[in-house]
DNA sequence: GTTTAATCTAACCATATGGTTAATTACCAG
DNA sequence: CTGGTAATTAACCATATGGTTAGATTAAAC
């Protein structure tokens, strides 16, 4: 179209919709090439493989994901500030890339064992590690009641991505168009950070 | 094995274990009869296609899960009974079949307009709108705090299901081995309770 | 302009996969 | 036992699919 980019990033895009769209099983390398608008030979010229290629999308969406977490994790705030940020944060992120959590959580189920092996090559999240503990402290210090900080991180996480899991399914239940449900999604900012705070305010 | 059962039935057992494993696209028909100790060609025999097969074992798998939440939904009680009544049943049921919402949700998500007719088939899940005007009663009547309904059933959903499709994520980040996961999840049924409670109550 | 390396394509290959068929076996009523 | 129907299988088929290759095209180096 517009521009001659890089043929190598051309494919990767392509790939990332393909892949995200129908997961590794269902994504066809000729799907990805025509995407792309290239040889199917290219695919294979540039990254090896199907695996080699999924491998580079799967890292970096998961990298997006976890990568979108730490970034809001840690910014030293107050406990009770930093919860709305994260909510506030993570919604919008995933607003903007809504296919990315059930992409990657499928995939991580598909295949729990490499994903592990992933993750130590990734480190531990220390960031992650790190807002247990300051929820934890924050406990202590008598700014939060006392929880437990991985429930309070699930809860965090499920109110906030779940919705978008679910959305097809919800959208059918109740009967929502898609305009209704991004209300929906907007209004669950205040909604979630409000369930949360009930919960934890001292 | 032991009998020499319907093979009808274990067909559907089979197909149902490597759908829910592997999706609709990762699937081999192969694989099936395989798991069902017989030859592909039966499953042909006894079920025209692939795709025939697959809305059998999908069609009982979205019937239970929401089977599952509409049995409890309805239910004669307060709401502030129900709540946890929900809550526990749902657990349950989902440690009893992890893979399940990951299956259905995944599935949904490929093909959500062809899951939509499908809702119309099913009814409109009278019961599940039912309960909304349920919980709007209770707010009215000053059992909980008025909330918006459909945001107080994402909430108890996204709380019970999330930590299950995420579980091997969860595993990895946290740290946990399955049993000290499991642990987590029976807490979690206080935990949810807990939480829903502390936002509800008036 | 010629050479050389990188980029790209059409055609091809081997295998996997969903599906079919013709024949065989198991079963059961008469 | 026998005739006929249902269940089952091995072999096969057509197509899809990931991957390869040999050659063409482009572009840069000299």
């Amino acid at each position: 179209m517009a521009q001659e980019r890089n043929t190598e990033e051309l494919i990767i895009e392509a790939a990332k919709k393909i892949f995200v769209k129908r997961g590794l099983a269902g994504a066809r390398m000729q799907d990805i090439a025509d995407e792309a608008g290239i040889n199917k030979a290219m695919l294979h010229y540039y990254y090896r493989s199907k695996d080699k290629l999924f491998e580079i999308v799967f890292n970096e969406a998961i990298g997006k994901v976890l990568g979108r977490l730490s970034a809001v994790l840690n910014q030293p705030m107050p406990m009770l500030e930093k919860i709305p940020a994260i909510v506030e944060s993570y919604i919008d992120g995933v607003i903007d890339a809504p296919y990315l959590p059930m992409f990657v959580l499928n995939e991580i189920n598909q295949q729990p064992e490499m994903f592990i092996q992933r993750l130590k090559t990734m480190g531990n999240f220390p960031n992650i590690l790190l807002f247990l503990k300051e929820i934890v402290e924050a406990g202590k210090q008598g700014q939060i009641k006392e929880v437990s900080p991985i429930q309070l991180l699930l809860n965090i996480l499920s109110l906030c991505i779940f919705p978008f899991v679910a959305r097809p399914l919800a959208q059918g239940i109740f009967q929502l168009d898609s305009v209704q449900y991004n209300i929906l999604m907007e209004d669950r900012k205040k909604v979630i950070t409000e369930v949360i705070f009930a919960w934890i305010k001292v």
